[in-house]
DNA sequence: TATTGTCTGTCAGCCAGCCGACATGGATAG
DNA sequence: CTATCCATGTCGGCTGGCTGACAGACAATA
């Protein structure tokens, strides 16, 4: 019913991995934090956690402030960047439902290095550093599972990196976009549905590029039957091609 | 005495913080994990250990292996790196006396993605998977630790990315050498010593350009008189010119 | 309905840095 | 002593992608 790109059925919206060939290669991380705690550690978790809601573009933290908590976004899109000195806003990842975030600074001491920034109206928990660090203490599993957060994001942050160092813009944006499906993309048949919404601004700056190029890149991508872009979400038409693309670069 | 560069005062040999100013913002890591473990707990991991011997070159993990043990370098100097589809090799970052390494993946779960290659001789005390595990169910405060270095890192690979991203390729080369020397330079007066071995190729590869440039920028660096570099070793004469080269790029 | 802001699309000019090529110098092996 | 490697240094030509500039599309506010 209605139009066709913006309907997804709703038993599909659960993450779903995408591709068994790539779903060991890609580096599928354990997203959904708080999905992944049992029903004490839970419990134990929401006496220490306060709720708080923000709305779009607010900041919970910024670079350079203390870092004293930990989140728990429950709901929302949260982005994670950073300012380079030039003004240009890198974005390093992005949050969704259930996934925890401002982990990083708490456990290494120090202040912030990144912003987090709610992309539309957003409800997280907040946990004080020395609660969440009794909290592990008395939790160890939890400890490991945010290892393996951490563990995950630095896997991935080094991909992207080696992305940037490699590849061209072309081929960058490609895997973004594979990326961002294994992880978030609802797969229905052959094809992928992203349902978030990206503008070429803000692809341009999780893959170091220009807002142009990024422009030209996608009509590129469009013109080959490989994608189509509805209202702001990337809609994958043939993964196999994009997959090519990536791949192809020799 | 004899020469003026090799000879570094062993009372100095220790990690000194750099720069106090910079100490704040320049993220500096917890590197040495294993002097950070209480007596006991070095007992414990020491039970659980078995010790290994590579020569320069070897290789400790492969990207594609399993990813069953976690490292600790006891001594000698290994290079975490990644090999582009294109054969190039872009290093994430050295390990040396004291780190751990190949955490991530074990945390994780899943296949190493990059590989550890010894660059020079080196001994490393190894541990299994699943022992480490336990180990640090039950000593929650090793668990902490293992957070920092991992948060640790991912905070400079995120401060590498950004500028991969944002500065040209003179100002990543100054950022790089102001990073190690924070890390591992030797601070004598007013100059730094940094006391590992560097070829051009090896600094490109981290910072995501080719040989050629990286030469054509130390030179220009040593003729402004910012360093000099003797037997692949660099010395940094004046560290303040090569603050305000990071800083200058406007 | 006009107004303002934000996003997308397209184009031309320009330059940082890549690539290939080659010459030199030091180190190690035979 | 000579041969072989490997690292450094230098140069010129070529180009991917950045910059700036402007025009249409759409949504939100007034």
């Amino acid at each position: 019913m209605s139009s066709k790109i913006v309907t997804i059925p709703s038993a599909m919206q659960g993450r779903v991995p995408v591709d068994e060939a790539e779903a060991a290669s890609t580096l599928v991380a354990p997203s959904n934090f708080l999905a992944q705690l049992d029903t004490e550690a839970t419990a134990d978790l929401l006496v220490i956690a306060t709720v708080q809601h923000y709305g779009r573009s607010d900041f919970m933290f910024r670079a350079g402030a203390p870092g004293s908590n930990v989140y728990f976004l429950r709901s929302g899109k949260v982005k994670i960047h950073q300012l380079s000195p030039l003004g240009r806003e890198v974005i390093l990842w992005f949050c969704f439902a259930g996934e925890i975030f401002g982990l990083a600074e708490v456990a290494g001491g120090g202040g912030r290095v990144v912003n987090a920034q709610a992309c539309e109206a957003s409800a997280v928990l907040t946990v004080s550093q020395e609660k969440f660090r009794d909290y592990l203490e008395r939790h160890p599993r939890v400890a490991l599972l945010s290892m393996q957060v951490l563990s995950s994001r630095l896997r991935v942050l080094g991909e992207m990196f080696v992305n940037l160092v490699s590849d061209d813009v072309g081929t960058r944006v490609a895997k973004l976009i594979l990326r961002l499906s294994a992880r978030y993309g609802t797969r229905v048949g052959k094809e992928v549905f992203l349902n978030i919404p990206l503008t070429h601004q803000e692809i341009a700056d999780m893959v170091g590029t220009s807002r142009q190029t990024v422009t030209s890149v996608l009509s590129s991508l469009k013109r080959q039957g490989v994608l189509s872009i509805d209202n702001r979400r990337i809609h994958i038409e043939s993964e196999e091609l994009l997959n090519e693309l990536t791949h192809g670069n020799s």
